[in-house]
DNA sequence: GTGAAAGCGCTAACAC
DNA sequence: GTGTTAGCGCTTTCAC
């Protein structure tokens, strides 16, 4: 039976509902309840306290619609599971919350399809930005760029986009890779190894630049042999390790890629060199609250300020949401977070 | 320029663009591209062609509003850092994806007064349904009940509801705290204690049954001062670790509540009791993958089902989705997913 | 097999 | 300070 007041009842109580019962026009309760300058008080308060007493709730779907906007923000990120993206995506909702808006979460699991088919859903959602960090074997930037085609804008965080039309924050994982191996340095280590992560992301580059800086900066010279890629598997770790302990000189300390590595590394020393496993000394990126339970630890992580990435990546987009979008000649930014070096106290 | 082909171009191609171009009815068109039956196979062929052509992309926003269904599930979990709430996610969004649906990720933070705020914004979204795992303090369901009253769905996971209106799928602790208890009883300890979770809680509560059942199971007594309630903080394992250490039987094994709880306990004999740290041996709920990497683990874990849970939990949603809401002689459902007992090798 | 038209709930000109 | 009205893009009866 529609129409009957169980229907009314059903559907939610609307702004007509209202209007009807005050004897107002609909557009009247509308201003009322935003807040509208050219409603008298009197009017404002009658209709709020209706409001109130129906429990009336706002159909944001309608508002959405109506106005062409969703209030919700796309947010891509490679792995839930990896706590990295996962405090980047809470100060991406934090930030979110505070300007009214919802965030979908949603994984790329490094499967660029996957992430092609996210970004299709997302535009069917109009939601009003994104963010996201790129699979890591990702070689165009074709569903992003066809994001801003179509006006939404796009930040890119911890992966750097390939092209150079996307905004960017991410850690300076060339200073943080600086502070870490001169952290070894300054504990007088002179074969310094770098498990460097895969080549083609950028972030191992800079890395891998940071380090050779920092050796460089100390005069000890650059050995081609004492840097070896991983590609972020455990069995991919331990060849590398295997690699670097089986030089005529094997490094005494060593400078990882990612917290993961680090624990790898260990791993294999505890099992194929286990009266090295106190020797060999580790800095690294990372900085897992897990590791204060480990026996063997690398001596110090540079921990990488990722919610603060997420904050920062929401802010710029908020800001690009908030540009008229006819403006075509705009700036892109790439801002990098500064990295913090963190010793563990061996006692508790 | 409104009308103008550039801002339609902006605006998005729309239905009614191409039953413009196609001399068709905008009726014509919806259906085509829906597949109802009643349309002539060269109609929808061309209707296609012409939307593929023109990058034509549905308006979610259009349709949610108008077939008053968001396609939207909400979900509430205590926190994303915790692995076991992250897999449920998983689980949940597998499932919803599967369905056509997006999910809204939220996290209460133990707050109350946040999990209300994040009710009612599902509510003005108007999400077609809600999988929540209560803020442990809750002692109301008024949120929830509030949803169920308006037509809203709504599924609870690991922690039960405090009321039994509510479908609820969580883990069989009772089983698995009996096959923890057990497992230590076959390793030959007569002495086990048990670090139970906070006594508000009934999950708790289960696996302290589940403990004490598999202590009768083979005629030990149980006894009261062996089981310390903690409440999931380092702080609070510690002390419980002290009152049980210093009984004058300690125990020579250890049934925790959670992960965490055991690594807590583990690094306070580390340093307390170093002579007992391998001989003090554990089992416990949830099995970290960062486990493998540590020296002084449980001897065993017990691995909960959370990706299946998500699964469960979304499954049952979507049956009441279904459901016509009219009936209102519900069964409420309350299903119980099986644990399963990992041991850990001491070798690699 | 196709089309005309109403309407979902809300906002924003514009008129008064 | 308040009311009238059009319309966002889509689905869905109901006619033809």
């Amino acid at each position: 039976m529609p129409g009957t007041i169980q229907a009314a009842m059903k559907r939610g109580v609307t702004i007509k509902d209202i209007a009807k019962k005050l004897n107002m026009s609909v557009s009247t309760v509308s201003k009322a309840l935003n807040n509208d300058v050219s409603i008298s008080a009197l009017t404002s308060e009658r209709v709020k306290a209706l409001a109130k007493q129906l429990n009336y709730i706002p159909n944001e779907a309608a508002r959405h619609f109506k106005l062409a906007k969703s209030f919700t923000l796309g947010l891509i990120i490679p792995d839930i599971l990896d706590q990295y993206y996962a405090v980047a995506a809470n100060g991406v909702e934090e930030t979110a919350e505070k300007n009214g808006y919802n965030v979908i979460l949603t994984q790329s699991h490094e499967d660029e399809q996957k992430e092609d088919r996210i970004v299709d859903v997302m535009i069917r959602n109009r939601v009003d930005g994104v963010i996201v960090s790129i699979t890591k074997n990702r070689t165009d930037m074709q569903p992003f760029e066809k994001l801003l085609s179509i006006g939404i804008p796009v930040v890119c965080i911890g992966r750097e986009p390939k092209s150079g039309q996307f905004d960017y924050v991410s850690s300076n994982n060339h200073d943080g890779a600086v502070m870490a191996t001169e952290f070894l340095i300054g504990k007088g280590h002179r074969r310094i190894a770098h498990l460097m992560g895969p080549a083609g992301m950028r972030t191992s580059q800079a890395r891998f630049e940071g380090y050779k800086q920092a050796l460089a900066n100390h005069g000890i010279p650059f050995r081609n042999e004492l840097t070896e890629c991983v590609d972020l598997t455990r069995a991919g770790t331990f060849a590398a390790m295997q690699r670097l302990m089986r030089l005529p000189e094997p490094p005494t300390a060593i400078v990882t890629f990612k917290n993961y590595v680090t624990l790898d590394a260990i791993d294999y020393l505890k099992k194929y060199y286990p009266e090295l496993v106190d020797k060999v000394q580790f800095t690294g990126f990372g900085n897992l609250p897990i590791l204060h339970h480990l026996d063997h630890k690398p001596l110090a992580s540079i921990e990488e300020s990722s919610f603060e990435m997420g904050e920062e990546a929401a802010r710029i987009l908020f800001e690009r949401i908030g540009e008229d979008g006819e403006n075509t000649e705009r700036v892109y930014r790439s801002s990098q977070l500064p990295c913090r070096l963190v010793v563990h106290d061996d006692g508790e």
